[in-house]
DNA sequence: AGAATCCCGACTGTCATGGTCAGAATTATA
DNA sequence: TATAATTCTGACCATGACAGTCGGGATTCT
């Protein structure tokens, strides 16, 4: 019951992509020195979040990523979607699980609990925007300014 | 984020114990046959289980395992955690997490996010005992005699 | 004594994670 | 037009978890 840290690392970079949007695209690169992440590791999960329709790309000199629609209309649900594929306790309660491919799905108790587990992480997870982790991430930033430095 | 199928056989074994409750211990055997997973790994999980505190055994020719305590005090969360350890999304927001171990401490806007989505799980999976389980199956069983024959 | 059981440690194959690397394609700019 | 900055892609790799198997020891009932 963990999030990788791929979808973590994601998640870290689509917030910087959100710090940036509206201000030219964001390079990989700089994402990497900030966040200090590996680079090429950037690039893939960067890769999977433009195939995943979240951020658009472009090449060349001053290229990089930017958000594909605004901050407050991409949520973390759809970032860790993307990136881990979907969030599913087990494999019977997800999208395109098909009815009887578990033979004990008749009498299975279980079931019941599963559903609630994934509705209830997707709704955390859908109701937090990047919007919101930058505003949170801004009042961090205001209210220990002395910390910034190191 | 999903739940591993150890833990998923756990609770499955759990749920065998939880019936046979008062009536003496149950062998592995027996719960290998009725629910159709491997003996030699059962064996395995029942011992950690027994050492997590959440059954006894008893050796010999009669022997098997029995709750340690009543099915409605045990919670899936108990059987979880024992098996697969805390649930915990991301390191930082675990039980035994050291203040500062995580260098973006101070900064991490997500942190927030991941302690309610730790909450969030940890509320629905202890919120549902083993009784519960239980009782949802000889429901279904009531329900669909039927299909019990195949 | 022997059968049924739990107990334990060692072993194994497969797969996801968390990367690295080399090089190709594209684009701005000196 | 060359070159530097970038994205893009596919191949590769090491580590550890997962899902088991196996062999044998210890215990207890009959």
């Amino acid at each position: 019951m963990r999030v990788s840290s791929k979808a973590h690392y994601g998640l870290r970079m689509m917030t910087e992509f959100a710090k940036a949007y509206g201000a030219g695209p964001l390079s990989i690169a700089e994402v990497a020195r900030v966040e200090h992440l590996p680079l090429a590791y950037l690039e893939q999960l960067a890769s999977q979040l433009r195939r995943g329709g979240l951020v658009d790309s472009t090449r060349g000199v001053h290229g990089g990523y930017s958000l594909a629609r605004p901050a407050d209309q991409i949520s973390v649900l759809d970032v860790v979607t993307v990136i881990e594929g979907e969030v599913s306790p087990v494999e019977c309660v997800s999208h395109g699980y098909v009815t009887g491919t578990c033979q004990r799905e008749g009498e299975c108790a279980s079931r019941g609990l599963w559903m609630r587990l994934k509705q209830s992480i997707d709704a955390v997870l859908s109701q937090t925007t990047l919007a919101e982790l930058v505003t949170d991430q801004s009042l961090i930033d205001s209210m220990a300014p002395a910390e910034t430095t190191r």
